[in-house]
This record gives C-alpha cells, structure tokens and sequence, in this order.
DNA sequence: AGAATTCGTGCAAATGTAGGCAATTTAATT
DNA sequence: AATTAAATTGCCTACATTTGCACGAATTCT
C-alpha cells in the first residue's frame, strides 16, 4: 500500500465519521499503529485533519470562529474586556451574557485557562469553545433572533439552578439612580435570573451608555458589585457611581 | 515495446485502479524498475499522474483536491436535505441534530416556514436563527467542543421533558444489523434522549456510512421511522435495510 | 493514586530513488 | 551500406525514505 493512498483513506474515514481511532484505522488498513500515527502526525502538519490523543478529528467541525467585523465601539469594549480578565482566577465558574462586550471578553480569554462558563449566548458559547482550557456550558430556552441567546421561561428556569462566582453582563441602559434598564422585557427577566443566580456580578458597559435609562429595569446600580468601563476608573464621569459601594475599574 | 506505447499503459493502470506500484508495472511489462520510474518521472512532468514513493497516482485522487473548508460530500449531504425537507409541515415540532448533514437541513428550510425546531447543536441554532418563521429552542448542556453540541446529563436532562414530531439525526455508523452506532460515548447517550423525546425519527445519512459499525449503540434500526440518504429508493444498497418497517426516501 | 493507553524518539531492516556508466537500439547522415 | 550521433535501457552504487519495533515519558481513564 502507497503512503499516499494510506493517507487518502485516513482523510476520508475522518471526513465521514468526523472522528478516527488511530487503532482502528491501523486495524483496518492492516498496517502498524505507528504508521497510522505518522501519518496523522503528517496530515496535521498540513491542515488535513486534527490530531488528537489517540486518534484524530475532522477540521470541519473545529474550526469556525464567526466575528461581524465592524463592531461599534470596539476598541473601548476590548479595553473594557481586558479589564475583566483579571478577575479571572483558574479553577473558577462565570457566566458570560450575550452582546459584543462580552462577547469580546470571551475572545481574549486566555485558551488555557481553566475555568468553566455558563452562557445563554451563541457567539459568545461558539467563541468559548475554541479554548482548550474551558468547561462551556450553555444554558437552552428560545433563542432570540436578535440577540442570539436564550431567554424566555425555560432559559430562567435553567439559571435558577446555577451559582456561578462572577457572571459578566451587559446592559442596554445603566444610570446611578435608575440602575440596569432595557428595552424588552424578556430580556429584562434573564438579567434578574442571570444577577440571582451569581454569587458577585461584574456589569461591563462603555461610558456612552452612562447616565441613560429606558423603560425595565433589571435591577437597581447597588446590585452590581464591579462595574468596568473604558474610562480611568477616577474619571469624573463615573463619579456619581461611588457611593454605591461599587468597584469601579 | 515502445516507450510511448510503455507510458499509455502505465497512464491507462493509473486511470483505472487510481494507483500503481512501480515494482508491479515493471513486473506486468516486463522491463526493469529503473524504466518504469523514468516512464513514471516524465509524466509526472507532464502533469499526467503525480508520483510518489514507490509508485504512483492519479491526479484525480490526490488530497489536494479535497479542500477542507468545503464540508465532505456537500453535494449528496444537499441532496439528502432537500428529500427531508418534504417532511415538514407549518406547524410542525421538529428536533434537529448536529453534524454537517443536519446542518445542511438547517440552511436549507424556507425562511417564512412555521416551525418550532429545537436543536442542540450551536451551529445548527446558529443557521436558524437567521429564518423569520422559525421558533428556536436551544437545548442546554455542556457544550462538547468536538462537535459543538451540548451533551451530558443536563442536556439529557432537558430532552426529556419534549416531544416533537419529527427528530432528524444524523449518525456516525449504520447498519441494517447493529443499528446506529457512534464512536463517543457521550454522542450516544444524547441520540438515546432525542430518539425517546421524537414521534418519529428521520435518519439522514450518506450512503458512504451505510454497513459501517462502531463500539457504543445509539438504537437498533428499527427504532428509525424513516432513512434519508442520497440515493435513489430503490438503489441495491438500501436492500438489507427493506424488512425493518423503515421509510426510505 | 494506580493501571492502561498512547506518544515520541531512536534504531535497524527493507524498500525505493537518483545518477553515472556501459551496452544496445534507433535514427540520421554520409 | 557504413558510420555516427542520439536515445533508450539495464545495472550498479551510494543515499533517502518508509516502516515496524523497543522503551521510557506523557496522557488518560477509573
């Protein structure tokens, strides 16, 4: 048997069951297991295909990291993200909320960091799970079209099980008097659930959302513990947010 | 023998049997090994068959052709998507796996189809989301990073408590004798759940992935209502699957 | 934590490759 | 027809690749 063929056979076994032994190929194709795994070493040198331990996968299923490109504000929302890494502590449990703030904070999430997350957002679970690092756990219900994550009873229900150490939100609206406010309602009640359900809860907002409101209320400023923008946390725009008792960084 | 007419047979070999031994060529045509590999060189410098060690190929099988990022058999996947499509009614309760051949199912529904789909597959969710009609419910779960659906006991856990009208699976090996078989075990206990939470169950799969087995069982045959692939009905290939009280489209 | 796989490296045997060389065949020219 | 030049072929040798095995390290499973 040709080297060439043995590897056409290896590729389309993985193409069409996504996943290989590298034992059973060496069975099936009656060559020696280091063989196969020479091979497999080879064809991952060439993006054909995955090595994993033991076997390997197809690149079709791994390989996807969706971005819109132009997302508003991005510079001050990574800024915003990169804060919050530090929060990060190995061994811990978050959770994620939808919208591109976060979603950016799940982009620059070191890949070998240990850490489970929770999410009721797609993007942000898609971007999770190329780290090798992470437990991702999603947490189901109907899916808005419009905002890509979970809601409604079932998804609320879901986060009433769970206790994470820090969840990472975002917000429509925030302001020191009115607290959290959104536009949709059902919104509104994952973010009571996702707050309920967290032992400390870290709001993610950039400063032009400072100081406006809108017509539901999540919940009220002092039930934020960390609240991080883009700003020097000692900027004067921030100033009507100290006596809550809440970080600012 | 000529040379030319010593090239014509090796290219036909190539054609025909997709490769060939320089030591099996040299021993049909009865010349030594060193012509046969200069025969071999010149029309690999033709572009005529790709060489390699110890023999050759044609140029039709080489791997290069196989780019990664378009998915495996997309052509007999679409066409195994399009026959499901029949199946679905306004209205309707539909569940639908992950893998790429259900995700072709995705893409393809009409965007103004009432539907309620459940999935557990991010990608899957992802595609429907984009369909104005649809209703998309995530299963939750901890998300498996290898084939980007949620998988375990709470993924389990919530199948258990639906009932939709149709599931469409996919799978990873079937048999007309040992059913549906997966390589992970993981896999299979989340096809158990979806099976027991489906009226009925739609198997899509190509034909490639027919009289194949692996270790864990996902259900015997008998336990799918109705086997999609990209043949015809009445191709030979379906025959052993015939006398299971099974649909095949 | 212990057992069982799996991995990676080095090694040796077998096989395949490239290039030089001489013998033979083929083609062309005188 | 004889001669010469070119091409082809087979063989030989030195070198490269491939493959299976052994063994300690690393990883995964239970």
């Amino acid at each position: 048997m040709l080297k060439e063929e043995r590897q056409q056979t290896i590729l389309s076994e993985v193409e069409l069951h996504n996943r290989i032994l590298l034992t059973d190929i060496a069975d099936a194709l009656d060559v020696s297991i280091d063989t196969v795994r020479r091979d497999v070493k080879e064809l991952d040198a060439e993006n054909k295909l995955k090595k994993v331990h033991g076997g390997a996968i197809s690149l079709g299923f791994t390989s996807s990291s969706v971005r819109s490109d132009n997302i508003y504000r991005l510079e001050q929302k990574r800024k915003i993200a990169e804060k919050a890494l530090d929060l990060l502590k190995p061994g811990g449990v978050i959770f994620v909320d939808g919208g591109t703030t976060c979603s950016e904070l799940a982009r620059l999430i070191p890949a070998n960091l240990e850490l489970t997350c929770f999410t009721h957002s797609l993007p942000v679970a898609t971007e999770l799970l190329s780290k090798t690092g992470l437990t991702v756990i999603m947490v189901g219900g109907q899916v808005s079209s419009e905002s890509q994550t979970a809601i409604g009873a079932n998804a609320i229900h879901n986060l009433s099980e769970i206790k994470v150490d820090y969840s990472f939100i975002g917000t429509g609206y925030v302001d020191s008097y009115y607290g959290l406010t959104e536009f949709d309602w059902d919104i509104v009640q994952v973010k009571k659930a996702i707050i309920k359900s967290s032992k400390k809860t870290v709001l993610l907002s950039i400063s032009e959302k400072l100081n406006s409101q809108h017509r539901y209320k999540s919940c009220d400023i002092n039930a934020i513990n960390t609240m991080i923008t883009e700003l020097n946390p000692e900027n004067k725009l921030l100033d009507s947010f100290r006596n809550h008792d809440i970080r600012i960084l």
